[in-house]
DNA sequence: ATTTAACAATACTGGTCGGTATAGTCAACC
DNA sequence: GGTTGACTATACCGACCAGTATTGTTAAAT
């Protein structure tokens, strides 16, 4: 019955933690200028003080959401590129990844190109992370497909980047992740093809 | 030097367009949240209550908006479809026509992408346009993929749909139209092997 | 020439926003 | 066991928001 001992460091991160929980789903979900601080700050069960004394401001947090949100996309899609061996096969699952992660939320499509249309600045703090978050993907898909000996594997992974795109938003847009198969199979043919041919198919 | 008699009507038209036209330079630049009604009247030269005498409601505007949006990129689009003779070089001029389309503004990206960004609530009256928006497209694509010859028309326009989708976000958020050039030579590979091989490719 | 209606000008409502100030509580820490 | 600091509670700030009410003014319509 005793309550296990915490540190105040804990608490700290716990409570930050919770704060971007918060933010995730609210952020996420709702439109991030749709959001204000005080319901952000009551879903996670602390006041506007504490918010504002984990972060400088709105904008902090809203960097801060963002880059967690990329970090574990990448960890997610990880996972999921541990669980094939065929280079492949990785570089096909990133589709479904994509519609995985688009069907397990709250189908509200990709956090970074809303937050984009939210904040048409483009050097606003958030629009790096957003930056950062697409070349990533890029340069993972990149990877994939000279891994997979693809010919033109900068092309190659540039095609696929914007069908993935295109079944994102258009998933989102339907509330349907199905689209995401198409583009999984459209993008299997353009491997295919990158493999046979030399890597003519668009590159 | 005698001022031309402009009739009652023509100066409420008159009128209704200038604030269309600001909704469209303000609601797509700056996003539609964060445009007050204030400064929409402004830039159209009128007040806030001449904007209500036209318009019910923020939200209502909002949707004339859209409305009139896709209005004109429809016109757009056919004058550029128009210009061609050859069917498949009509289905792939879609992609330019949307380069241009974008270029041409200020790389804001898809009004209704962002509009879905900014609306979360997919009841809401604007949603409703965006639906339309893109279903409209769909079609158009298909009516063209029919026309060129392409075998399984549907499978392929639905892939086209998403090069778009993807390369017109892509183009936004980077500020640069070029990536659409690539979906179009994507496009391009799987039109060819959609009349050549009898609609494999995705279908 | 009178009526009518689209407009300007302005002030206002009630609400929400991001952010701050102040005072007090409580438990980990040394 | 006293000190520290993360937290609560609450009130407040100025700015902005969508939408309304009121009172002219002007020019087309009749």
């Amino acid at each position: 019955m005793v309550g296990k001992q915490v540190s105040r460091t804990e608490r700290v991160e716990e409570t930050r933690r919770r704060l971007l929980d918060s933010a995730n789903a609210l952020f996420y979900e709702g439109g991030i200028r749709a959001t204000g601080v005080e319901a952000l700050a009551e879903e996670a069960g602390v006041t506007k003080m504490t918010l504002y004394s984990h972060f400088s401001s709105k904008d902090d947090l809203v960097v801060a959401y963002l880059e967690r949100r990329d970090r574990r996309w990448r960890e997610s899609l990880e996972r999921r590129l541990d669980g094939h061996d065929d280079p492949k096969e990785k570089l096909l699952s990133v589709f479904d990844a994509y519609r995985e992660w688009l069907v397990s939320g709250s189908m509200r499509g990709c956090a970074y190109v809303n937050c984009a249309a939210e904040f048409p600045d483009r050097e606003h703090p958030a629009r790096e992370v957003v930056r950062r978050h697409k070349a990533g993907l890029r340069r993972r898909l990149f990877e994939l497909a000279t891994e997979a000996g693809c010919a033109g594997p900068e092309g190659l992974a540039e095609n696929l980047f914007l069908l993935l795109e295109g079944s994102y938003v258009t998933g989102a847009l339907e509330g349907d992740g199905a689209v995401i198969w198409r583009a999984r199979a459209v993008a299997a043919e353009l491997v295919a093809a990158s493999v046979a041919d030399g890597g003519r198919c668009g590159a």
